[in-house]
DNA sequence: ATAAATCGATTACAAGTGTAAACGGAAGGC
DNA sequence: GCCTTCCGTTTACACTTGTAATCGATTTAT
């Protein structure tokens, strides 16, 4: 049994993690550093949030003298991942193509992120369907038919 | 100024407002009915969480005999829009097109829902940039000059 | 070498969240 | 007209999250 992480990320802990995955390895002062600019948080609140995400087995601890070093056991991309899968657990499957297309109305994109989307819409259209499969539960979402009062 | 309405919203709470978005106007029984299939809550949990939405004032109540009919005071879209951005919020601006073409890649897609998106990427070229500016605090993304150790 | 600063760990506490029982009034069954 | 059931509200309690002070050990500055 590997040793069991916990993905669940709060906000706080999404701040601590990106400058985690930016430096690779880095110093809790270093962290508080960063965060300083953006967070009014007190040193100590940063260190609480460093603490927490080490006992939650996302972060490593790396002996560097008498400090440490913190380095991230999950990747960023994996964590987006996680976090976009728990986001569209909560739509019917048969919306997650109309969500995709107002992500993309609303954001700024440049020509090449374009240009990538173009590219695996261009692969997906060898797998795409005739219909997605509604899998919402009857009652949660339009697809099934529900008595409105 | 209008009633403030709390706009963050919870795990469970998803499940509840769904259901209200699915019918419009719900009772409470109703809504105890559909989650018994899903969750395994006691009729009282799911009466806290509608509690709360109600004092969240993300729903409303309208009476219908003695009892309620509840409704949202929040459309879906809205909600789901709110949700993406805080999570866009927690990634680079730049990596925003790479991250939805991601979501592409692992999604089922219907081919109208290939079509769709072909045509807001379409639309999107008018307004496309040649470089996303990143809008990322020095230190929580790569763009950055970050040193590593 | 002693004082001051620093670091990780421990402790604290309020608010939010998941989970639910209990309560008080009203509705329905008989 | 009672007894039971049902509903919305109140209360409860553990766990999580945000926010931080404090403490013990150590390192650094003087």
């Amino acid at each position: 049994m590997a040793t069991e992480i916990n993905t669940k990320i709060t906000e706080s802990e999404w701040e601590i993690m990106r400058v985690v995955w930016t430096f690779n390895k880095v110093t809790s002062k270093e962290i508080i550093e960063v965060l300083q600019e953006k967070k009014a948080w007190k040193p100590a609140t940063t260190k609480t949030f460093i603490g927490r995400l080490v006992k939650k087995g996302m972060l490593n601890t790396e002996p560097h003298g008498k400090r440490y070093l913190y380095s991230a056991t999950v990747s960023e991309d994996e964590t987006v991942k996680n976090v976009t899968n728990e986001f569209f657990d909560n739509i019917c499957s048969k919306d997650v193509g109309k969500t995709i297309a107002e992500m993309i109305s609303t954001s700024t994109l440049s020509f090449d992120d374009i240009a990538l989307i173009e590219e695996v819409l261009e692969k997906k259209k060898k797998t795409a369907v005739e219909q997605v499969k509604c899998n919402c539960l009857k009652g949660q979402c339009q697809c099934k038919n529900n008595h409105n009062h």
